[in-house]
Parts: C-alpha cells; sequence; structure tokens
DNA sequence: ATCCAGTTTGTAGGAATATTACAAATAATG
DNA sequence: CATTATTTGTAATATTCCTACAAACTGGAT
C-alpha cells in the first residue's frame, strides 16, 4: 500500500510530454479535477473535445486500469492531495495560517508513516520489550522528552524502566548491561555522537540494542533491532517536531503491542495503577 | 470546503438502525473498505450475499445517487486520513491492526483539532509568552513530558523557561510569582489536584496563568487565558495518547508564534542555538 | 510532391456495469 | 389468520466503459 504521489502533481509534470488530444484531457481534468470525478467517460470527453477511448488512453497512461479506477485515484489525491504539500511556515505567515500549516505537517507526518509502519520490526520490537528485564530509554535533546514519555509508558509492565540523559551515567549502564538488558535509543537524525557511543559500548555486553531513529543512520547500524522513522523535515528551520510525533505514536504501538503480549488477564494490574491516581483529581462534575 | 463527515464512521453509526441485507452490506464494506472501492457492484453483492439492488439501496440510503458515486466517496473518505471511527484497540487485534489503528486514532485527534482551533486564545497566549519575563511549564504524568518538551523549545527565545514536578515546589514557585511571570499549566483533564492549587496560589499574586487543558475543567477556570483541547478519548482503556500529540503539536503552534512575534532578524539567535549542537553530531553522509 | 512507416485519433460494436420496475418473500399488525 | 407494509430478489433496461479496427495525421525519405 505505497503512498501514491498525487494525481493531479504527476498530470501536472507531465502534461508537456502528452500529445494533442491528451492534453486537452490533462487540462479538462486540470482545470476542474472535482468535476471530474464526478462525470462519465463521455461527459469528460465532450468537455475535453476529444472521443472517448482517447479519454480511457489517457488514464492508462498515468497508471490506472481505466477511466473508473482513474477517477478513483483522482478522488483519492484530491482528499488527501489538497494539504499534501507540506508547507513551511515563513514571516508572511499570520494566525490564520501558520497554526493550520503546522497541524498539517502534523497530520501528513503521521499519514506517510502510517503507509510505511515497519511492522515485523514493531512485532520485534515488542517481543524484546515484553522479554525485557530490564529497559533503558536513551535521548538527548528533543528525544530526551520522548523518551521520559516511554518510561512514563512502559513501567506499567511490571519491567524495570529508566531514563537518563547524563553521558557519564549513560556509558556506564551501558556497560553494565547483561543479558535481558534492553537498551532502546532514541534520535530524530541517529547521529549523536553520545549515542552512538554508548550503543557501541552496549555491543559489547549481552544486553539488546533498540533504536528508534532513522533508516541507515550510524545510530540504526549499531542496533539488534531498528524501528525506522524517516520523516522529511526542513529541520534547518525549525526543530524536528514532526518526527517526535511520529516517535511517540510508534512507542504508543509498542506500548499496546506489549499489553496485548501479556494477556488479558494482564488488564487488573494496569487498571491498579491507573487508580493509584484517583485521588490526585477532583472529581468529573 | 465542506468537510463532509467521514462515511465509514457514518455507516458504523447507523449500523445497527439497518435491515438485514444493508447490515450485510454494511459489514462487508466495513470489513474491507479499501477493496469496496475497487469492486464493481456485482462483486460486492457476492461478497455481503445480496441481491445487487440491495447494494443499490444501501448506497441511495447513504445519500450517494448510486453505487459508482458511493465508491467515490468512500475512496474519499478512506483518503482523508480518518480510516475509522474511534477504533479501540482489543485483544483481538494483531500486528496488522493495532498500529493502524493507533496511527488511525492520533491522525483524527489532530485533524479534529485543526478544524477548532482557539485561534485567538492561541494569539493570546503567544502574546503572553512572547512578553514574559520568565515562564515555569508545569505539569504532571504524562503531562510532565509534555512540560519537558515545552521547556525544550522555549528557551530559545531568551526567556527563562523552566520546568518542575515537585508539588512543594511548584507552590513555592507559585507564591513568589509577579508580574510577567507566567505559569503554564498543561494538564490532560484538568482536574489535577496539585496543578489547581498551584494555580490558585498563582491567582494571588501578580503574575499569569495560561492553561492547555480540557475545556470547562477546574484549572482551565482558574486561567487568564485557556488553549482548549477537547479530544475524546478512551480515557479507560489505556493512556491519554491523542490529546498529548494535540498537546505537543499547540505548543509547536505557540512556538512558532513566538518565533513570529520575534520578527526576522531573530532568526540569527536561533541559528546559533542550533549550531552549538552540531559538533555533538556525525556529519550527514 | 508523394509514398511509407509510425503515431495518433475516432468510430462502432460489444462487454461490463449499474439502475429500474415489478414481483415474490418476509415481517408486522390487527 | 388475513391484510398491509416492508424487505428482498429477478429480470429487463439503461448506462457506462472498453476493444478492435480503420481513418487521419505526422514526419521523414525519395
Amino acid at each position: 500500500m505505497g503512498s501514491e504521489p498525487n494525481l493531479l502533481a504527476v498530470i501536472q509534470s507531465q502534461v508537456k510530454d502528452l500529445n494533442k488530444s491528451e492534453t486537452k484531457v490533462a487540462t479538462a481534468i486540470l482545470n476542474a479535477p472535482e468535476d471530474t470525478t464526478r462525470s462519465s467517460i463521455a461527459t469528460l470527453a465532450a468537455s475535453a473535445g476529444v472521443s472517448e477511448p482517447s479519454v480511457n488512453r489517457f488514464c492508462k497512461r498515468f497508471g490506472a486500469t481505466g477511466f473508473p479506477d482513474f477517477k478513483l485515484r483522482l478522488a483519492r489525491s484530491l482528499a488527501s492531495g489538497v494539504r499534501y504539500v507540506s508547507r513551511a511556515v515563513d514571516f508572511s505567515d499570520d494566525i490564520n495560517s501558520y497554526p493550520r500549516k503546522l497541524f498539517d505537517n502534523a497530520i501528513n507526518a503521521l499519514m506517510t508513516a502510517r503507509e510505511e509502519l515497519p511492522l515485523s520490526d514493531i512485532e520485534r520490537a515488542v517481543d524484546q520489550v515484553a522479554q525485557a528485564r530490564r529497559v533503558y530509554f536513551f535521548g538527548l535533546g528533543t528525544s530526551a522528552a520522548v523518551a521520559r514519555d516511554a518510561e512514563h509508558k512502559f513501567f506499567r509492565f511490571n519491567v524495570p524502566v529508566a531514563t537518563h540523559e547524563d553521558p557519564l551515567m549513560l556509558r556506564m549502564l551501558a556497560a553494565s548491561g547483561t543479558v535481558g538488558d534492553l537498551f532502546f535509543f532514541i534520535s530524530h537524525t541517529g547521529r549523536t555522537k553520545v549515542l552512538i557511543e554508548t550503543a557501541d559500548i552496549v555491543r559489547q555486553t549481552d544486553a539488546t540494542v533498540i533504536a528508534l531513529t532513522a533508516a541507515g543512520s550510524p545510530l540504526a547500524e549499531k542496533a539488534h533491532c531498528c524501528i525506522n522513522v524517516k520523516v522529511e523535515e526542513d529541520t534547518e528551520q525549525y526543530l524536528p517536531m514532526t518526527s517526535r510525533l511520529v516517535q511517540l505514536t510508534i512507542l504508543d504501538v509498542l506500548a499496546a503491542g506489549v499489553t496485548l503480549r501479556r494477556g488479558e488477564g494482564f488488564t487488573p494490574h494496569l487498571a491498579r495503577i491507573k487508580d493509584s491516581v484517583k485521588d490526585t483529581r477532583y472529581p468529573q462534575g
């Protein structure tokens, strides 16, 4: 289920390589894409001033099996595609535009990630976490908050979890790793020296390394199991924000996976933890 | 661009009011919505175990002019990312379903929030943060990680920021507030006693209270300015995860807002901060 | 010019698909 | 248990779409 590129954009970009009647069809579609999804091949052919088979050929040229399939793809593009272009915030933006843009970007990132979920890696990671005797979540900078969040999530599974930011602590803990210890590294870039060095140290022990980071990065290479997060981000502009959202969601997925692995008998335990904070809140009213 | 309600959601919600054959059609579609968009009315009728006109009637019942139109609407719904209603993960899920569900929920929450962004509140909050002499981010439990993230984001604006979790610290800092101090509370429920009490103390000073929390909650009432996050969440099941994503994104929005407020002359400062961590990473490539 | 290969385009018929009218079956009501 | 309303399916019709093929272009080469 590969995330197809926006169909309208594709048509637009290839419009100059088309022959006469195909060009007519292309412009007709580009002028009224929404209408196109509702019209029959005859209608479109008429409004483009060509014959029906020309339209049909046009559709096939763009990867569709026929006109109905083409309409379907077009409809999909329109639904998602409007906000498809990840738009960077700039100084010409105002309150009416930049919040939307940022939300759009966030949604986009999650949608993209959803289409490319590395399910087998996730499954392996769930296994590791579920079996671990001890889990460390290591992340620095922006990822420190993500690691913190992970700690908050995973302590519920009756496994000792910890987060650290002190590089010396990281190294020492890494060196102390043994069978059953799991070191879970979180990094947007996968190029943070401290983390890579720490992972190196872990690899000299019998402990396990999991990385939630960019595919192909140095950190990813050190890991026994790597969950790839590829989020294209204008990391020049601001901070990595969308990748962080994806990371958090993937950690949610892992937590859910572990919960499922624990089985139904585990829910009372989770409920007890939840109940424990009840008295810290005012009751709903 | 009228945001039509998600077709699958509508079907799901009305499935119990349908008659026998319509129910068959509904379940067939809900089981394989993606396939449905590609299949003919005959195929769907067969897989649902009903006749073609039954399918046709079903389509019309849900506002379509006919089956092709229905497929189109369905395709749009699928593409718009809100894949399912809010489907809770349960113990019948496996690796092929629960990761998707969680991502769907996350995307859903962000899309809903995007439609209801409290722009004027955001603007006011940006003002407050931009002018503040000092900013405290207070959050407990899951929101502690969000507060941490906020700290990471906002220190860049040359304003002293801090996070704390110790209730005693919270109270003492609250009491020490003066004009120009900004206390930024983050809470999913808005009913955490410690935070509410702390906000109370702040209100006895000349400092300002901002809350990123649920509308109408006790905490929201204490705030000078409240950014409402209403995310319906089966908080019974697991943890508040989607609301946390929305909170994070809103904090991103605020950060962007402050950046814009600071103006273009501020970018070198941001660049300097970014450069400072360059040497902690291995270069790309 | 004009012939020829290659390409493009349209025509027409046929195949697939969807809709409608109506009748049979089922359920609901008195 | 009869009567009415509702639901469902059958069969014919209408629509939409696709394919094969022929006509019309195009751009060289003579």
